[in-house]
DNA sequence: ATGAAAGCGCTAACAC
DNA sequence: GTGTTAGCGCTTTCAT
């Protein structure tokens, strides 16, 4: 069963308030009582009941991260890197792994209701119809993603420059004499997708190119959606020379079906992605790398400020994307 | 705040004790009494506090799952799996991430003392000896992790068949025709690596192979030592004609490196791995595929059965492999 | 079948 | 600077 504050209390002879006191304001203990306290501690190894503590300030240490899927190279860098920082700072992250499922994540609201988390950390892997559940007192940092503006819900936003990203891959190929330059999109709607599409945009219209929506293939950020997105392109009249996809993923399914269709990559087409997430032995792929690891780090550290402190910084942080110059892409 | 037990015994005019009975030994209360208070708890939408169950069995519904790379698309999918069950269960999975430091180990376990986890799943991310400071009395499941003998503890293993899984995987070969087969094993010590090393040996000598240990090249499971593998094969005076890795991602490396070189695979090289867990749109790698949803499943079942239960399951479960024939192996 | 009350281990307001 | 005490929200004896 282990020690408690009381056993402590008692062999110090001082009142478990003064033990607690020790742990959580020592200045105002005397040095002296101070120190046998923390000897005796020590000695006797004792470790404060995490549950007990909670019960008080009626929160736990918990922090829900959404998702809506681990496997996604993206999510699992940002579980690596929010869970190292969460366990750094004494809390522990929870993934919230919706799959897209309204019903699943329904069922990790209410989870987090029941059970006290601390505060929240947001992705696409919820939708904002079910937030509307969410209790609004909760201290919530939002990755990539805004919540509906109907909604009277104003958490900070990490994001990464997706347009300006955008902008920088296809201005690359521009640099190296493309003109017909597609674009794979990732899913309407969604922040990303759009805000990288409308670098894209920027471009085109800035070198006015010789493109129109048709060199525009809307997928949905999956592999599959790249690899269908090749065939869209072949069936062109026109074949654009290079592709700028919304993400890698989109990008390996590309280069996947270009190299099982003995198309040449660079050589016929140059392909560039976003993400940087793909760490692939076969290809280097040319993409926008986002340092996905300041992102969990700006928002978790965001998110905690929130919780301990209360304070809020800047609503929006932008954490710029580097162009990565693999061997996607070449010179025409 | 939300509703405590007690608004919800004043509304019904009973006892908090009558109220906890209601959602927690239901049978024990008349019909009557049960219905109005269960009528006003789904009125005032009340959500028992987590926190003051766990107080009274000083036990959280945390899980804490041991691995050493969240990245590792083994273990990404182990946590998936994991984690969903966890869910369904109302426990909530933790992730100790160790990257094989001790010290990050030892804060785990620390962490997992103090906030009174309700169970421990190990794979090899946490070493035997850290593993000593753990409170015997904790609930826990290995997944293809043995615990150092001399110890006293005796947890149940979940395991795949390695040893039988690496026999499918090199007797495919000898039936595609060939007898200079090289194995690339992963780490020393670690009991996949070693049972699946075992598994080569067998077929070794049960065809007679003119191979001996030079064919035998020591990885770590790691996707460079697929690449320096290959390279050290390609330095002896025979090269194999396939070549056995003890898991995917080594089996990656070899592969790109072949790629890299312009060695034809399969044409002049077949390659096979272990693990099933590459879903790459280039290759379709001939491995054997383990069913980590199965292990994960029953892990996380048996552990959950300690928990709730306290009875033990047979000791070991094997679940078993499946040969995946890809596009990466020729018969000769 | 139900209620009263003690207690889980800790914190914090108040008193000295 | 330190002790007393009343909770935090729930479960669980022990009565009735």
């Amino acid at each position: 069963m282990g020690m408690t504050i009381r056993d402590i209390a008692e062999m110090c002879d001082v009142s478990t308030a003064t033990v607690s006191r020790v742990l959580n304001s020592p200045d105002q203990v005397a040095e002296k009582t101070r120190e046998k306290v923390l000897q005796v501690i020590k000695e006797e190894n004792y470790i404060p009941n995490q549950i007990a503590k909670n019960l008080n300030s009626n929160i736990t240490n918990n922090i829900a991260l959404f998702i809506f899927d681990i496997m996604n190279p993206f999510f699992t860098k940002l579980i690596k890197e929010a869970n190292r920082i969460a366990f750094d700072w004494n809390y522990s992250l929870i993934i919230c792994d919706t799959e897209n499922e309204k019903e699943r994540e329904l069922k990790y609201l209410n989870y987090i209701n029941k059970s006290k988390f601390a505060g929240l950390i947001l992705t696409e892997g919820i939708s904002g119809e079910i937030l509307e559940k969410l209790d609004p007192s909760y201290p919530v940092v939002c990755i990539d993603r805004y919540i509906n503006s109907n909604s009277n819900r104003n958490y900070p936003i990490i994001t990464s420059e997706n347009r300006e990203g955008a902008r920088k891959a296809v201005e690359y190929l521009v640099t190296l004499n493309h003109k017909k330059i597609a674009h794979v999109s990732g899913t309407p709607g969604v922040k990303t997708a759009d805000e990288r599409k409308q670098g894209y945009l920027d471009i085109v219209e800035k070198y006015e190119l010789p493109v129109d929506e048709r060199y525009i293939y809307t997928g949905d950020f999956r592999t599959e959606s790249g690899i269908k997105a090749l065939e869209y392109f072949l069936s062109l009249e026109e074949m654009p020379t290079a592709i700028f996809c919304a993400n890698d993923l989109m990008a390996k399914g590309l280069l996947g079906r270009s190299m099982s269709l003995n198309i040449n990559v660079p050589g016929d087409l140059s392909i560039i992605g976003f993400d940087g997430i793909l760490n692939n032995s076969y290809y280097k792929l040319t993409t926008v790398k986002q340092s996905i690891a300041q992102m969990a780090s700006v928002a978790m550290k965001e998110l905690i400020n929130l919780i301990e402190k209360k304070t809020v910084s800047p609503k929006e942080r932008k954490i710029p994307g580097k162009l990565i110059v693999g061997d996607t892409c070449q010179k025409l």
